[in-house]
DNA sequence: TTGTAGGCGTTATCAA
DNA sequence: TTGATAACGCCTACAA
């Protein structure tokens, strides 16, 4: 008992038509007579027709699918970038298929390629943390037609569109602001320097000291990874070598949260003695004992930026033209108790 | 300036060999010497070949695809599913296309629709809080052999295999712990009862209180959403009442979280005054100013072992059988603060 | 070991 | 307005 879907033919050998006019009513085509119209979609409807896609897509070149490469789904930034794409891009009729590369280059290069058997129309992804060289991206430019677009996690290639915030305003606004609090021994948590995003923030903490006639001293930029572990270790290092600093600025809520955690265990009082405020808004942070200062990146908007500009890559590329899009969004500070001393 | 990839005609044409000879080498077919395998495979990587996984997919009837269907996608509960099925079929070549219903009926069917159009080898879904009626899933089985597993929010429909938590045990784990906690007069936020998971939850409740010789009062079961919003809604209509509960278990972590956050607002104490317990242990439950109790569903794993089931039923499916599996895993609860007095 | 040819389900071109 | 047929790229009997 086996549930063969019914096809064309099996309309058309019903009906005594044509495959032809089965296929050219059922697209509406203009040039067919109502009569056998209605006729030929009522059939269809009896027999719970459904339409291949495959065979519509082998035919057409276009497959309506698009994947997504993120290091995790499981987080609240990339879910919510997701979440922007497939709404922007499923009105379009667009499935979106999503890969995890665990933060592997070698992962990203196999979900890149089976990607790309699928016959994808079009590349969303972020970058993992190991993802150094990118001939393998580059690579693709030059073989396939397939677009691909970065959002957040960019490398620099030409041909590739990018949709990313400000990092370096946002790391400028949040150390402008801890400033303007009052703080002037500002540290801070760096993030994995190999991405982009990381440097950015960096560079705009430092803009920000700078510009305020502070100085930028590299004890306090402290290279940590994005955990509650590598907050609370960070604190640690830092008084055990008794250079403290009365606020932190960390480009990331997690290692936020484990200085936050550490302070308190030392009964260091947020934001009198040390402020502290974060980076990416995470849903925790205005739940927390003290609500934690943050910069937003708006990740759903950055997804729903990240759809249209891929359609509008379809649309060029049928046009003969492939422009390169950078995107670059604001980013939105969230200033919460545990910056405030004023 | 189109670039097209290579297909194996176009090998074929170059080495002067049949297209099937190319198929074999590149299938590592027995029957094919090992000097043409390796000449059709060098020529194919130096043309950049990528098979065309659309071709085999119309040829074979397997797309190595399946859909997932959840209300929204940025939750930790679905996102952690969803991360869970895709590390248990990426290994076996699948790719995973994910849609949102936004908790509406009609986008679900649609959803279903277009992934059968899609010829999908399965279809994973957490049903809406509006399907009522299951027709047209019930549908599906009737004319399609696509696979259908329910995971979390499931209907009884016989056919599809589900995947859950016991919800049962873990309402009535949660109500047994405030109980042995000392708590007696305790309150349920009751979740949207068309589902059943939260059906469960409540029928959990009421159990560990009637094994406990504590009255079910109807007054004490509470209907409410599963926002933060609603949390607060409530407590402030159980405090006008002057009917006040010594104990919460909402169904419902972000209620529970509401709740937290106006009893605090009138200065009643937890756990001392009241114990909150909440249900899904969200991240945000264990960083809360007072860190809360939650069960958890192990939602990694409700996902891994959903794609056990999936391949499973793809193996049986090859043999002509289809089985319905019901697998259940069981809750674990996470005592914190908010709800030990003793 | 290799080649020929048909078919998977559609759409589109050319004729009628 | 409709029909016949080729083509999309691949796999696989069946033949050689």
């Amino acid at each position: 008992m086996n549930k063969k879907s019914a096809t064309i033919y099996d309309i058309s050998k019903k009906l005594n038509v044509s495959v032809a006019t089965v296929s050219r009513a059922l697209n509406n085509h203009p040039r067919i007579s109502q009569a056998t119209k209605d006729l030929v979609v009522k059939t269809a409807k009896e027999m719970n027709y459904k339409q291949n896609n495959l065979a519509k897509a082998l035919k057409s070149g276009e497959t309506k699918n698009v994947g997504i490469i993120v290091p995790y789904i499981n987080t609240n930034f990339f879910s919510s970038v997701i979440r922007g794409i497939e709404e922007e891009l499923s009105p379009h009729g667009y499935h979106v298929i999503i890969c995890q590369s665990h933060e592997d280059i070698n992962i990203e290069k196999r979900h890149l390629n089976t990607l790309l058997n699928a016959q994808v129309d079009g590349i969303f992804m972020s970058v993992s943390k190991t993802t150094i060289d990118t001939e393998h991206i580059r690579n693709i430019l030059d073989t396939s037609n397939t677009p691909i677009i970065f959002f957040d996690r960019k490398k620099d290639i030409s041909g590739i569109s990018t949709v990313t915030i400000d990092d370096y305003r946002g790391g400028y606004m949040a150390t402008e602001h801890l400033i303007k609090e009052g703080y002037k021994n500002i540290c801070h948590f760096a993030g994995d320097l190999n991405l982009e995003i990381y440097q950015n923030r960096l560079n705009g903490y430092k803009q920000a000291l700078i510009d305020n006639d502070l100085t930028v001293k590299s004890d306090n930029i402290i290279s940590t990874g994005s955990s509650i572990d590598a907050g609370i270790e960070a604190i640690k290092k830092l008084w055990e070598k008794k250079s403290v600093p009365d606020a932190i600025f960390s480009s990331s809520d997690f290692a936020a949260l484990g200085a936050c955690q550490e302070l308190k265990k030392r009964k260091i009082k947020i934001p009198q003695e040390v402020a502290v405020i974060g980076f990416s808004n995470e849903p925790f942070t205005q739940f927390m004992e003290l609500p934690m200062s943050s910069v937003d990146q708006t990740p759903v908007t950055m997804g729903k930026i990240a759809g249209q500009v891929f359609l509008e890559s379809v649309k060029e590329n049928g046009a003969g033209v492939s422009i390169e899009k950078k995107v670059v969004l604001a980013p939105q500070i969230y200033i919460r108790k545990s910056s405030k001393r004023k």
